[in-house]
DNA sequence: TACCATAATGGCACCGAGTGCCGAAAGGAA
DNA sequence: TTCCTTTCGGCACTCGGTGCCATTATGGTA
């Protein structure tokens, strides 16, 4: 999730016309009118007249209005952040360093992220397309996870970690976005260290275990 | 996640005029258009069209389009079935019965089953509107590990065994699809089984662990 | 049997997202 | 200028979904 695309590469001068505004710029246009007025509420021809563009431009830009919340993910990044440790390095570490270092953000961008993610986590069609959002995010954790397990890719062992990864980090940002103090990086870390312990702790006054571990405290 | 309403509970008799058909008459008829021309180029006056119905009327039995493709989850049984056990049964075990038990189906539902997850798992608009139909089945999971846990529900560690659980069961269901032969019910003991015990398992070739515990295997 | 309250039906008009088509605008290069 | 390329944006259309309301079917009651 998060890491949004540097910069737009400068380029070179082509012929034709120019383009009369940018993705980032109607992402910005757009947002501000779902704060303003609700995502719903707010109608393509409305983002487009802000925008000072026709309403067929703007789906030149954006597939459709559910895909202006969205920032652009750097998928290579995620992957190479992956790869950056060595074998030598655990494969639940290597997950946990990779999305937590993908979802750092600098404390400038950390408002506008929190209004993205608002509106990605609580509003109805934009909560339901983000599963087809996060599909590539989540094949690319599961890519890793085949490597490093040894399974064939599409294996349920590697589909399992891609889904469950997902699923930590999605508890984390709803836990974020409850508490407005809240340090994300923080709960990634909690959420994925979690998930890679395992869910077979003991209750609560329960008998103690086989094999005492220093597992994470709830 | 499957769990279909048993019956339609006898009615004693009301005024007013019949209706004129049934969800699940609805939901044949829209299965097997579905099946016949695709999901996409399927629209609602056909599926309205072959049932004898009006288009409008289409809308009383069904939200959308959408939800004709769901049967209707009887959430109560699966909660009821979470707490069937005691509380000597540790979390992971009892979240893992109730799952199997909830979405064992009889051999001759199986057919009907396995198209509607074909769709539900591979049509992206359905694939993204599931995310919404399963948010009240994640919570009931999530409300039982709450109890279980001790930590107040909405915290964390409960909305990542909700969110976890769910990804281990779509991921069970994805193994299921791309195998005509898989057995459901031991793909989804598998993978809630890797779930409980945790990722965080040797690479294949990497020194034991401090302590050997029984992992299942991968 | 006539009437009435009730509940479901379905047509109609409307909104908004998304798309195919195509001519017009804008800019670089010959 | 002329030509080529690229983007723009209007128009018309499809389809999902909704509000409104007259119509129809049904059970109960006078």
């Amino acid at each position: 999730m998060a890491e949004t695309i540097p910069a737009p590469a400068a380029e070179p001068a082509r012929a034709g016309r120019r383009r009369s505004t940018s993705r980032a710029a109607l992402e910005r246009v757009a947002l501000e009118l779902f704060d303003r007025d609700g995502f719903e509420h707010t109608t393509v021809d409305d983002i487009a007249a802000a925008a000072g563009i026709g309403r067929r431009t703007f789906f030149r830009y954006y597939a459709s209005k559910n895909d202006a919340v969205w920032g652009e993910f750097d998928l290579e990044a995620l992957r190479a952040r992956l790869e950056a440790h060595g074998p030598q390095v655990p494969m639940m570490d290597a997950i946990r360093a990779a999305v937590l270092d993908f979802n750092r953000i600098g404390p400038e961008e950390e408002p506008r992220h929190r209004r993205r993610m608002e509106l990605i986590l609580r509003v109805p069609a934009l909560q339901a397309h983000s599963t087809l959002k996060y599909a590539e995010w989540r094949s690319v954790v599961e890519g890793f996870a085949a490597r490093r397990t040894g399974e064939p890719p599409g294996s349920l062992l590697p589909r399992l970690i891609g889904s469950a990864v997902l699923g930590a980090c999605i508890a984390a940002y709803e836990q974020w976005l409850a508490d407005d103090g809240a340090d994300l990086q923080e709960l990634l870390d909690r959420a994925l260290r979690e998930l890679a312990a395992g869910f077979d702790r003991p209750d609560p006054g329960a008998p103690p275990p086989p094999a005492a571990g220093d597992r994470p405290r709830a």
